[in-house]
DNA sequence: ATGCTGTTTTGCAGCGCTGCAAAAGCGTAG
DNA sequence: CTACGCTTTTGCAGCGCTGCAAAACAGCAT
């Protein structure tokens, strides 16, 4: 491997001391309009290419923020990662990838043991098996926003969609279908359910603005959010005497898996049981039904995120945390709608 | 931000020089019993991480591979990218990622460009809109091992399961089940679609091993292997005068898309058409109807890529490019198969 | 004691860059 | 011509670690 070209290569050639040519190379004011085009033809001649390593290790920083999240293969995270590192990347920033399998132990570690020695700078947390108060005890020295439904408490910055609002809107809309019976499939009574329990507030919400009464029985826990979770808490609800017509799932996936097993019945889906999901992953509109959803501006999400944790990267004295609210959308889609018209796709 | 522990205020606490402290958390070799307890002591004592910056610029490494693919929410890839992060991260090394989202522009900057300074020390490639020629033309400085179907050329290392083979028996399943007029979705005929291509291989070699003669009309190029396109291509084949009795489909979420388009339309499957994909994403387990497929051992490609393209860049002199066989195997489920027993999830 | 071998420990330089503060240049005023 | 303030350029040290080769040590034979 032959040596790379250097600053200091690059100042000889340029007949300037090699600190000029880092000044050029990155942007600083007072550099004469001379020098500047002298050294810039330099670095092309050479083809120089500034190290990394080397930059990060004298500036003291990384260059790098962490994105830890739960599971890589749930399509939300998936698409929300993209996001993140292209928000990132054009910031000047890599993204690692972390997943914990939602394991506390794993999720504690990395918060506890802060920047593994600037492995990078900060990170971007989605938090599933801590609970607020194990998240409020992160280390202060390591720049955090968190993601998802969790408030702040005011130790740490937070980003994610008004789910109580969005909960409402989901259940309102069933609600305006006509149906009555409604079931939820999702909630987690216990400290690490917090987002869940914002959905069963948002579904309550709506029942008690229409002067409703919300079935309690109807309302299923599931461990996790994912397809098997919401193909058996569906089988249960069907094993009742007086099974819903329509159902408000906390996830797009558990949808997916509540709609598999209502399939597999031999029931309709939406004739005779509604089904609403949530996330909006790319997965349910392709499917049969497709699936009506909440949408949250993933985009949106991601890049207050970065921007949020590269200000406080940055900052020299600590901003103060703060809630930050994407926006999201009802999309409705013949899980709840039927069909519309046949469409050759 | 305090300082962080050094090597040099362990080596202090500990009475010996930085450099034996050094020795010691790396593992080497000769040094006494005595010194390695009395350093390990210290650095519990003060908590001592070592700097991984420091230490890469040092050595001349940057401790990071780069997984290149060309879209991250595409379940395969996500699913792989979890196995490639646990393969690298057991040995000692971080994962990088980009999407290309196939520009063929910003693949070859990327294996051009070479290792961008230290930011990584190799490349774990899929390739799509880049062909052969293209990367043949690498930088042969930068550690490169290709994913997917491309033969290597005797120019880089080359990870993939045995494409051929592996549609033959998808092929040969729908044949088994007495259909006849089988149509394939997702062929590519130009220099980038040498996967698609060998799956078409697979699927002549299954009819001609039975003497079958294929209807080249009913095998339809797409020019990605997506929902979208297998909902387009299904489309295409039912506006014919004879449809197809089953469809062997380049990809899971082609075969999804298909599905799709066939439920819109009022078919049955696998009654009416049968379908079979690729890839054996978690999506087509949990579809309605669960989808046949090809499953590739995802693991196994994964720790296979990544020990070749660590034993690249450690070996002092380059090895031989050679071509790595993962397994596979066929998946059989309720798209050609049919309903077996209805089941509660 | 002396020399020799092999093991364990050390010092130094340097990876390539940036922070800092001093030095040099330069235009204008006294 | 000197002084002053401002802009531009430079030198040096150091980020925290490892490679290298020399130094110190130990064990044993002479």
């Amino acid at each position: 491997m032959r040596r790379e070209v250097t600053l200091r290569d690059v100042a000889e050639l340029a007949g300037v001391s090699s600190r000029t040519v880092s000044n050029v190379v990155n942007g600083y004011a007072n550099v004469t309009e001379r020098t500047r085009v002298r050294v810039q033809r330099a670095v092309e001649e050479l083809g120089y290419r500034p190290n990394v390593l080397a930059r990060n290790l004298a500036r003291g920083r990384s260059g790098q923020i962490a994105l830890v999240v739960p599971y890589l293969d749930t399509p939300y995270f998936s698409e929300l990662l993209q996001s993140v590192i292209r928000a990132a990347r054009s910031r000047g920033y890599n993204v690692l990838i972390d997943q914990t399998d939602g394991d506390p132990e794993h999720e504690r570690a990395f918060i506890a043991h802060g920047s593994r020695r600037l492995l990078f700078d900060g990170v971007v947390f989605s938090p599933l098996g801590l609970d607020q108060r194990a998240l409020a005890g992160h280390d202060p020295n390591l720049p955090l926003v968190v993601l998802g439904e969790r408030s702040s408490n005011g130790t740490f910055d937070h980003v994610g969609i008004d789910d109580v609002a969005a909960s409402r809107e989901a259940t309102e809309h069933l609600l305006d279908l006509g149906r009555r019976r409604l079931a939820a499939i999702g909630d987690q009574p216990y400290a690490t359910g917090e987002a869940a329990q914002l959905r069963t507030r948002g579904f309550r919400e709506a029942h008690q603005a229409r002067g409703l009464t919300v079935r309690e029985d109807l309302i299923i826990g599931t461990p996790r959010f994912n397809r098997k979770d919401g193909a058996r808490a569906m089988a249960h609800l069907l094993d009742r005497d007086d099974p819903p017509d329509a159902v408000f799932c906390y996830s797009d996936l558990v949808a997916l898996g509540a709609i598999h097993t209502l399939v597999n019945r031999g029931l309709r889906v939406p004739e005779d049981v509604a089904v609403i999901g949530y996330d909006d992953i790319e997965d349910g509109a392709y499917s049969n039904p497709p699936v009506s959803t909440i949408s949250p501006d993933k985009e949106m999400i991601a890049t207050t995120a970065v921007d949020r944790l590269l200000l406080r990267i940055t900052s020299p004295t600590p901003p103060p945390a703060v809630e930050l609210r994407a926006p999201h959308k009802l999309v409705v889609r013949e899980s709840t709608a039927g069909r519309v018209t046949p469409r050759a796709g």
